[in-house]
DNA sequence: TCGACCATGAAACATTTGTTGCACGGTTCT
DNA sequence: AGAACCGTGCAACAAATGTTTCATGGTCGA
């Protein structure tokens, strides 16, 4: 049988638990959730903590292929060890087609987007969220890959104000949405280069409807921001790779609801306070211990 | 004796340092230079390595004003032990109702999702992107918040692999999608805490019928990721605020996309200059100049 | 120079560590 | 039903741990 990479104690923990006996599994568990404790502390010491047999930790090791505790323990500690050499040392080496060019390229995009993240305006993001605090009504509109972004910030608002959030076109074609807006409602907009003439459409409803127009995008000169209340800007070409990033978009919709839910105040703290309190009650989570 | 102010064990042994015995000022600063290793190995070890007397750490703890090497090295132990609290959470607490406590509630957000992505583990990613390469048909998983970074996943995959991908549930209920995982395919699950007992049976299922899984989620011990394959983590609470961050997890799921995409060589980018090619023709897009 | 003092290494100590053998209770296969 | 098996807790085991004691060698002061 071919053994599957060992790449890291826990994750071999963590790959060999479900086809483990019942005890070692709680075991296994708790050392996955306190590998902390676990390198410092003695095996009697956890099994007191964790309510289980000293043997049981011996017999964790052996079980997924250490000679023992001490084994298993020392693999964890050296897993744990800090590195000398700054978590950025990748971009030191050079960039050739190596095995690890793979590696280079997705902590060069991560920097980027780290990088990209404080150029968000908060000033404008928090002038928009007052905006959709006023809207009696708000619409969000994301096509492509903008989908995921608009969804995730429908989610969030209708955690606080259910009634009153809707994606465009969730419940039939867009058209039958586009005649509804109203004066007094607001309409997000999410789209970056190439944009879709859909996301056009939406933009320009909004404004000939009267309704505020806030859009999230990578340029002021994004069609779709025309005549808009609100631009929010992103950068969707700042990292390397295939794809244009969207990191920054979600981070904007994050602090949008944020904000919009910090303006609720007390009521929207209520609202959100029964959503969770009725997914609780149909056990939608998992219990907290086990 | 009046004792000084105790901050931190390390910085107590500094102060005393100078007036110790020479031997006790060697093996004090080869704790201060290898305190990892203080707290994980055994003294012994330490004193052979060091070049000295296993006594001489006795001696050095008790000349600074712990009971015994034990005391010493448990309150270097509890000193190194990993916050379970975000470093920012602190600076998110004194804040006032100000004019401009919106801004800072959004610079603070964003900084904080900035600093977490460095973090991601580039590795685990590389190495997860193999596995979707690998895989016959890729089954995406994400509830509540976390659809949202399902949908852009499915999305910028099926961009090169139309066929293989589809998110579980996508076309009907859940549990009829559980039924059709294979050897051979990969599933993947994204979530965070509190998490959701659908997402927990689709990784068990997955696990079931024997096909590869990949879990993003903000924690090695979270549910789902017992017998993952991958675990890739991100920090969903590093930002203050009211709603756990997804920027880390949108950043892997995008970075899995790319280095997959990556993977998958010429033919994966003529099946991406296809779809383009054929949203090009249908004029999804705003034409180049206005 | 002698004696008191201290730093230091080696060895012996009691304790704690990780490990293993054994018996009990439950399940599964014949 | 019987037997073989497995998972589990308990207790005894040898090894390793941190500590202490003791003897040695060096230094400083009277």
């Amino acid at each position: 049988m071919v053994e599957p990479a060992k790449s890291s104690p826990l994750s071999e923990l963590r790959i060999a638990l479900p086809s483990l006996p019942m005890r070692l599994q709680e075991v296994g568990r708790f050392v996955a959730a306190n590998d902390y404790d676990a390198t410092t502390r003695s095996m009697r010491d956890l099994a007191a903590e964790a309510g289980a047999d000293p043997a049981a930790f011996t017999r964790l090791a052996k079980a997924i292929g250490y000679s023992g505790w001490d084994d298993l323990r020392a693999a964890l500690t050296e897993a744990r060890r800090p590195s000398p050499t700054s978590p950025f040392s990748a971009r030191a080496k050079g960039r050739r087609h190596g095995p690890d060019s793979d590696v280079t390229l997705i902590t060069d995009k991560l920097e980027a987007e780290a990088a990209g993240l404080p150029r968000i305006s908060a000033h404008a993001i928090a002038d928009a969220a007052r905006t959709l605090h006023d809207a009696k009504r708000i619409w969000i509109t994301g096509y492509r890959s903008c989908r995921s972004v608009a969804e995730l910030l429908n989610y969030e608002l209708r955690l606080f104000r259910p009634e009153q959030v809707q994606i465009v076109g969730a419940s039939g074609p867009d058209d039958l949405d586009l005649g509804a807006f109203r004066p007094g409602e607001a309409v997000i907009v999410i789209g970056f280069m190439p944009y879709t003439n859909a996301s056009v459409r939406v933009a320009q409803a909004a404004y000939r409807a009267g309704a505020r127009l806030i859009a999230i995008a990578d340029s002021v000169a994004a069609p779709m921001a025309e005549g808009a209340d609100h631009v929010l800007l992103f950068e969707a070409a700042s990292s390397p790779g295939f794809f244009p990033s969207l990191t920054g978009a979600l981070a904007i919709a994050q602090s949008l609801a944020a904000v919009t839910f910090s303006l609720g105040g007390t009521a929207a703290k209520k609202r959100l306070q029964d959503t969770e309190a009725r997914l609780a009650a149909t056990s939608t989570y998992v219990s907290e211990k086990g």
